[in-house]
This record gives C-alpha cells, structure tokens and sequence, in this order.
DNA sequence: ACGCATATTTGATGCAGATCAAAGTTTTGA
DNA sequence: TCAAAACTTTGATCTGCATCAAATATGCGT
C-alpha cells in the first residue's frame, strides 16, 4: 500500500541481484504457491496489505476480474524483467546508469507532470544507496559513483547530494542509454 | 504447438539479447495489446496456433478458468525470467554456460525419464548454434566456445559435435553453475 | 558541537571476457 | 565429389569493470 521494497536473491557467496522493485499496488506473492523463492527486503517504510490465502484463492477463482487484473499485472512484470534482462546482459555501465536516471527522469514526470513543463533540470531523488543501486544494476558500488561523477563531469547531470541528482541534458542523457531513439515504429 | 523460437531484442548497434525461449504450448502476445516489443524469430520449423484477438479477448473477459490459467502461464515465465537477470547480472561466463547445460540436463531428463536411471552421461541435444547461445547467456559465442573446452578438458562434459553435449559429471556440473547446493530448505 | 558509523568518492591494479584474427570443421549444394 | 558457405575452435591482445585500498563527506546520537 505504501512505501518502497526490493525483491533481490543472495548467493551463498554474498552477491546479490536485484530482481524487482516493488511498488505501491504491486502484489507478493501469488496464488497457489505457499513460499516465494527471493528476498523481500524493505527499503523503506511500508506499509502491507495482506489477504488470508486460502479465501484470496477462492476470490480469485470465484471472480473473473480479479484474475483477469492479475494476469495483466503479471504480463506488465514480465515485459519489465525482459527490459532489465536487456540492460543486464547487454549494456555498459555507462549506459545502465544512464537507463536508471532515464527511467527515473520519466516516472518522477508522471508523478509531477505540472512541475515545470518538459521539465528541464528535473530534481530526481534517488529511492535507495549507491550499494543498491550497483545491485539493481549488475554493477559494484564503485563503477557506480565513477559513471556518476563521469556524467557529472560532462555536465549532463548535477549530484547536489548524495540523495538527489538534477538532469542538465535529457537528451544527452538518453543518447547515452543506447536504446532506439525512434519511438519503435517499424514498418 | 511445435517447435522452438527466441525472443528478443537487437539494438541499432547489433548488439542482441535473447529474453526468452518460446517453446510448445507458450503464449505469444497478450490480450489488450495490439503489438509487442520483442522480436519473435523461430529457431526450428515452428507450427502456430492462432486466435483473433477480438473474440480471445472475448474468452478471456467470460471465461474465468481462462485468465486464471493465463496468469499462472505468466507468473512462471516471470519467476524464469527473473532467475534469468540474477544469471545474467552476476554470474561468471563459466557458471552460465554450467547453468545453461543443468537447466538442459534437467529439462531432457523430464521429456526422458526412463532414459537411464539417474542418467549418468545423458546426451543432451543442443537447440542451437554457439552464436545464438552466447545471445541467451550474454556473452559471445568465442567464450561460449572457451568455456565448452574448459568443461571438457576438465572431464565435467564431452562433445561428440557440434549440437550435442555429454554430462560425463553431473554433481561437478552443478556445483559449476554458482546455485545453492541445497534444495532451497529454510528455517 | 563532537565523534562515531555509514555512505561516497577517488585512485591503483588485476583479470574476465570482449575483440581481432586466423585456422580448422561440418554442412550444403551443384 | 568438390567447393563454397556456415559454424566452431583456438590464439593474441585489449579494455571495462571488479577488486583492493584509502581518503573524504554526511548524518546521527549524545
């Protein structure tokens, strides 16, 4: 219902990938599984909303709606987790940092789409550390804070603190992400 | 309903990366989408079983067994897509390639149980070329190629040719792929 | 305000895997 | 059966990111 959580998996040997960002509205868990096989961990505060599983179940198989929203819901995970798949497998750490602040850039414009137009210089607070970023990333802290101060240094972003970062250049920052520019239409 | 094809994406510069194995009795596309971001390519002579989407649609909205099945189809593509990132954001080229043959080792096991027992040196059928399989694990096919020569020299695998591998050691295999040893079992 | 704990930046170095290059090997088709 | 095309292996080298290490900044509790 509120606050933010990450769904990561630990090896035995300390790394760890994080694999969703859960959100408000977003589900844990699903029918007719008892356990789930990653970590929930809470990154703020939250706030849960918990169904009994046994009555959930049989909403679910009694009500139409319900599992037709949830198959929707799973769907747009999934298309999620293939664009992550994309940018974990493929891109360069100078490109997943430019994804990330991208796809903050455009969610925080969606929540404030008053703020101030096509929103030059945008104010972006960032949900979590360095630490976790480089995990939602396939990154080590380290190459974080480089690309960060990288991009800082070239002048497409500014870092006023260690919690916030100011988009100078979108566009620039886009080019950086190396996806299509085009907005996908293909013949 | 028969054959195997690959999603995925190509970026403008080449790059590509496979995000799924379309196999029989998967679902391609989705209700309420006219058109998906991913390329579709078969990788062996495919047979299709297609819907209009007005009246799938239709289905789904009336039949409540319908979407429920579906979600469950979706939540399991999920729960593979997601251990999918955790390989490709942290494991090394050699724990790919490991993880890649168990999940084969496992998958043949399944469609031929009665094969050998506990199938000590199961020929495995690779469905595709060294390229392709450097698409699905993130890498390019020369370390994929390496890797497959590290495993054999080690007496962990043989290759006969070019589509086929042995499991000559399944335990090592597996403690090749990085995974937990245990069964997942947890206070 | 001070000192400690935690987070971040920056530097130096090493290595896994990418890239470039060339030599096999298997398949295809005439 | 032979040549051409496609695929694979192997070698040499390069590079981006991880790793190791240390300095600096920030926030928090007292």
């Amino acid at each position: 219902v509120r606050g933010v959580a990450k769904l990561g998996r630990t090896f035995e040997d300390g790394r760890t990938q994080m694999v969703g960002l859960l959100l408000p509205s977003d589900f844990i868990g699903r029918p007719g599984r008892a356990k789930i096989e990653f970590d929930v961990t809470a990154t703020t505060d939250v706030t849960l909303c918990c169904f009994a599983r046994a009555p959930f179940e049989a909403l679910v198989i009694d009500t139409p709606h319900v599992a037709q929203r949830l198959m929707e819901l799973a769907l747009d995970e999934l298309d999620a987790a293939r664009d992550w798949m994309l940018l974990l497998g493929r891109k360069t750490a100078r490109e997943k940092i430019a994804t990330f602040l991208d796809m903050l850039a455009r969610r925080s414009q969606l929540i404030t789409p008053k703020g101030a137009g096509t929103a030059p210089a945008a104010a972006l607070h960032l949900p979590m550390t360095r630490d976790q970023i480089a995990n939602y990333l396939g990154l080590t802290l380290e190459t974080v804070s480089r690309q960060f101060s990288a991009l800082k240094r070239e002048g497409i972003i500014d870092v006023p603190d260690r919690r916030s970062v100011i988009v100078i250049n979108i566009d620039l920052l886009q080019n950086a992400t190396g996806d299509d520019a085009d907005g996908g239409v293909v013949a």
